[in-house]
DNA sequence: AGGGATGGCGCGCCA
DNA sequence: CGCCATCCCT
């Protein structure tokens, strides 16, 4: 076993490890196979109601395999399923296989369904989790080997921004010039490619700090380990460091893992693939040295002749030109046959929607490249929508290049089925009143809230809707919203319970050693700062040798021997304390529930409740250090399931979940596709969201609700916004322009009653629905009444001017063309004034959208109504 | 040292 | 607008 002692035998970390104390079953021997044609024949349970794609998917437990799983077309089914078959063949112990999504909540629900199909006999899987969990786990068990130590802390992504900015400081640089900020996103992009400093590209390195990007990283990375902390992007890349340096470390875990299967393939990042790559790659042997013994691959479970996969990486040129070298190196024991590592990715090109954290749909679409000899299964055949949602979903995705092309179709067809409906509204406040009022409308119908969803682009749309249904009494959950533990009282209890746990966490330190107030002020943690680095300990052990001497004044002096004793009895009763005991006490006598029952504010009494719930919360956990580990993994706190409430969440969380109704606001340029998403990736940048706005209708099983609204808060000012292009993209077939039927819930009620305009030609102008109109008559009152003047200044007026009501066409294939449009009252040519972009001159000219070449915001596209001539 | 006023900037999504 | 950092005052 050569040297593997290190990681394994002296952390206490050795779970449940079968394989490594007893042997692994004769999966290849005679017996097995015996066994398995036996299951074959006997078709177990739970392949029972699997179609015939899923079945192939299921049982190709040999080579490697993709599984290209459109939405709804049961992938969790096939990837728990086929686990469930790989245990209960008797294949591998739940120890020997590794499965990797990319949520926590992903992770658990498999965790779940897996115990459900196999039965209570399987204590958990060890290695089933995210990227970053199973990071995590490695690392503890071999921190030394990345100069980490095993507790090492887990830092977020506050502490890293405040950390950089400590070090632009500590350079001489200005941190407004160069915002952490920013250099942190670069980092975390460096780390999605698999790059250490020394590996980024000279341009990056050059591009920031004048030219000091590159040791600002290397500084970064050391100061981390200083801290012994890790960020996020370092929970991947430090075990890739490490197998990478250790060979024989990789090869226990290829003969451990025989099995992996990784969800969500299409958006692994770069630095995922490295990681998956050295797992599932087994080294090819140098030729004379150990080949004739692992070649021999005695386990019988290779088809002769098949190609090998996991010994034909391509060479690759990007990443890591020395890994293949180094990998294969000679410490390899080659005194055990080889047996093969069975990969299997279950993955949807369409639903690739985290480019901006560094995945690469590519990885997905050259994985038969990279695997040879990969057998590609596709699922299609779609169980949970209606035909119109499909249909709409599919024409919309459509129009995105680049995809492997699958086409989702669905058995069930009812004419009953409801077309995904469009609606328009005034503003984001009216768009969440109107669907609070559908919400209320299906409630009625019997239908629970739990079945329902409100899905937005970004999360700053939720609040609306949270004000709204609290207004209604509608109970309403908010899935990865503001997360709890990034709430300021719980970050300060986390860095008190850090900081006993890791005195060597100066982030902490500095956190709290003023909170409550102590007296210690900017002055001498100043001292305390330059005393430690100069001396190159943590800032608490420089605290406590600083109180010896006269380097800090007597007040201060008092202060610090109290923070430090405090730490110093905590961490004698960390070990005999119940941790959720202790926790409590280093509240209390710390003075910091005490300083929060002081505070007369208003939210002082929701953030003791809040520290009482993180209390409760360590309940679960086994130790302070599991829990930490928890809350830096896992952000999203658990939520009462009991209760019938909507959800609210992004759309982003939604990826992998369904409800019956789906309410998607927010359909406007801008904010869907997103700015920035454009401005930053350009045609790219939009296909990803479109892919979104795929992954959100595919999200609904019976009905789907579209909302754009004309005028939306952004910074505090109101704008003017466009219908998003993507309801020109949907299906006309598909998709009915909603009237809306509620009436207003303040006022405006009566006069514009529906039935007025019932009979309106719906080709004539969709957009020109009552609803819309309804609108537009409100926006005179509610300008007056509701947006008038801030601080004295003007806001700005949404552009109707004078000349009355617009015509809004959506041209396209939602909305027929209309043949009617009179003609422009402008030219191409004209020079004209728009409240938010300032003069500009015409360039185009399409009905009533404007294209306009502004001359200090660049082209845009706006509708006629929002400029004058000037 | 601490608190209040003021001014700048931002609201994209995640582990 | 709302958060924050900073400034300035006590």
């Amino acid at each position: 076993m050569g040297r593997m002692s290190k990681g394994f035998d002296d952390i206490p970390f050795f779970d449940e490890e079968p394989a490594l104390r007893k042997p692994p079953p004769a999966t290849g021997g005679i017996a097995a196979r015996a066994m398995a044609a036996r299951d074959r024949s006997k078709r177990p349970d739970y392949l029972s109601g699997l179609n015939p794609e899923q079945t192939d998917a299921v049982e190709t437990l040999e080579g490697p395999v993709l599984v290209l799983a459109g939405a709804g077309t049961g992938k969790t089914r096939v990837l728990t399923t086929r686990i469930a078959h790989i245990l209960s063949t008797g294949r591998a112990y739940p120890s020997q296989i590794l499965a990797v999504t990319f949520t926590n909540k992903a992770a658990r629900e498999m965790k779940e369904r897996i115990g459900v199909l196999v039965g209570h006999a399987v204590e958990g899987m060890p290695w089933l989790g995210t990227f970053h969990s199973i990071g995590v786990k490695l690392l503890r068990r071999h921190a030394e080997l990345v100069g980490l130590r095993s507790d090492f802390t887990i830092l977020d992504t506050d502490d890293v921004v405040r950390l950089i900015k400590q070090l632009i400081q500590a350079e001489g640089l200005d941190d407004k010039r160069w915002p952490a900020k920013q250099f942190a996103g670069m980092i975390d992009s460096w780390k999605n490619k698999g790059l250490d400093p020394s590996q980024i590209p000279e341009g990056d390195a050059r591009a920031f700090a004048n030219g000091k990007g590159r040791e600002l990283y290397a500084a970064y990375q050391n100061r981390l380990l200083t801290l012994n902390a890790c960020d996020f992007g370092d929970l991947l890349l430090h075990p890739i460091r490490m197998f990478r340096a250790n060979p024989d470390v990789l090869k226990d875990y290829h003969d451990k893992f025989r099995y992996i299967l990784v969800d969500e393939y299409q958006d692994t990042n770069t630095a995922q693939y490295m990681w998956l790559r050295l797992l599932a790659q087994r080294p090819q042997a140098k030729s004379g040295e150990i080949s004739s013994s692992s070649n021999k691959n005695g386990d019988g479970i290779n088809v002769p002749g098949e190609a090998r996969a996991s010994e034909r990486w391509p060479d690759d040129v990007s990443s890591a030109p020395a890994e293949r070298s180094r990998a294969s190196g000679d410490s390899v024991s080659a005194k055990k046959p080889t047996q093969q590592i069975n990969i299997c990715c279950v993955g949807d090109d369409d639903q690739s929607i985290y480019g901006w954290r560094g995945a690469e749909v590519d990885n997905i679409l050259r994985f038969e490249k990279d695997f040879p000899g990969a057998k590609v299964i596709k699922l299609e055949r779609n169980y949970r929508s209606t035909e119109h949602i499909l249909g709409a979903a599919s024409h919309l995705i459509a129009h995105n290049e680049g995809r492997l092309g699958k086409t989702l179709f669905t058995e069930r067809s009812n004419p009953d089925d409801e077309k995904v409906h469009v609606h328009a509204a005034w503003d984001s406040e009216e768009e969440a009143r109107a669907i609070g009022e559908e919400i209320e409308q299906l409630q009625r119908g019997k239908h629970n809230l739990n079945d329902m969803a409100i899905l937005v682009r970004a999360s700053f749309q939720m609040r609306e809707f949270e004000d709204r249904f609290v207004t209604l009494g509608l109970n309403y959950r908010v899935i990865g919203g503001p997360r709890f533990y990034e709430r300021l009282e719980i970050r300060d209890a986390m860095a008190y319970f850090r900081l006993v746990c890791q005195p060597a966490d100066d982030l902490a330190f500095e956190r709290i050693v003023n909170t409550p107030k102590r007296g210690l002020g900017e002055t001498t943690v100043r001292t305390l700062h330059d005393y430690a680095r100069s001396r190159d300990i943590p800032m608490l052990a420089a605290a406590s040798e600083i109180i010896e001497t006269d380097e800090v004044k007597p007040k201060a002096r008092k202060a610090l021997f109290d923070v430090v004793t405090d730490f110093r009895r905590w961490q004698t009763l960390l070990e005999t304390t119940p941790h959720t005991e202790l926790a409590e006490q280093i509240l209390e006598e710390s003075g910091y529930t005490a300083m929060w029952q002081a505070d007369k504010s208003a939210e002082a009494p929701g953030r003791l409740e809040n520290l009482k719930e993180l209390i409760r919360s360590m309940e679960a956990f086994e130790s302070m250090r599991g829990f930490l580990e928890h809350v830096a993994l896992v952000m999203d706190a658990e939520q009462n399931e009991d209760m019938d409430a909507v959800s609210i969440m992004t759309l982003h969380s939604a990826k992998g979940l369904e409800f019956d109704t789906i309410f998607l606001p927010g359909w406007e340029e801008g904010l869907f596709p997103h700015q920035r998403a454009l401005d930053e990736g350009g045609r790219a940048g939009l296909e990803e969201e479109r892919r979104l706005a795929y992954v959100g209708i595919t999200r609904a099983k019976r009905r789907c609700h579209i909302w754009f609204v004309s005028n939306r808060r952004i910074h505090g000012l109101w704008q003017s916004t466009m219908p998003s292009r993507f309801l020109d993209e949907l299906p006309i077939d598909h998709v009915e322009v909603a009237e809306q039927e509620a009436s207003y819930g303040g006022y405006g009620r009566g006069g514009y009653g529906q039935s007025r305009f019932d009979k309106a030609d719906p080709f004539e102008n969709s957009y020109q629905t009552p609803g819309w109109k309804r609108a537009q008559q409100h926006r005179s009152d509610a300008t007056r009444d509701n947006w008038g003047t801030r601080s004295g200044h003007a806001v700005e007026r949404i552009g109707y001017g004078e000349s009355g009501p617009r015509t809004r066409t959506i041209d396209g294939e939602l909305v027929a063309k209309s043949t009617t449009a009179e003609p422009s009252r402008f030219q191409v040519g004209d020079r004209v004034f728009h409240l938010k972009f300032g003069n500009g001159n015409i360039a185009a000219i399409e009905g009533n959208k404007l294209t306009i070449d502004f001359d200090r915001a660049g082209q845009k596209r706006v509708l006629d109504g929002f400029v004058e001539r000037v």
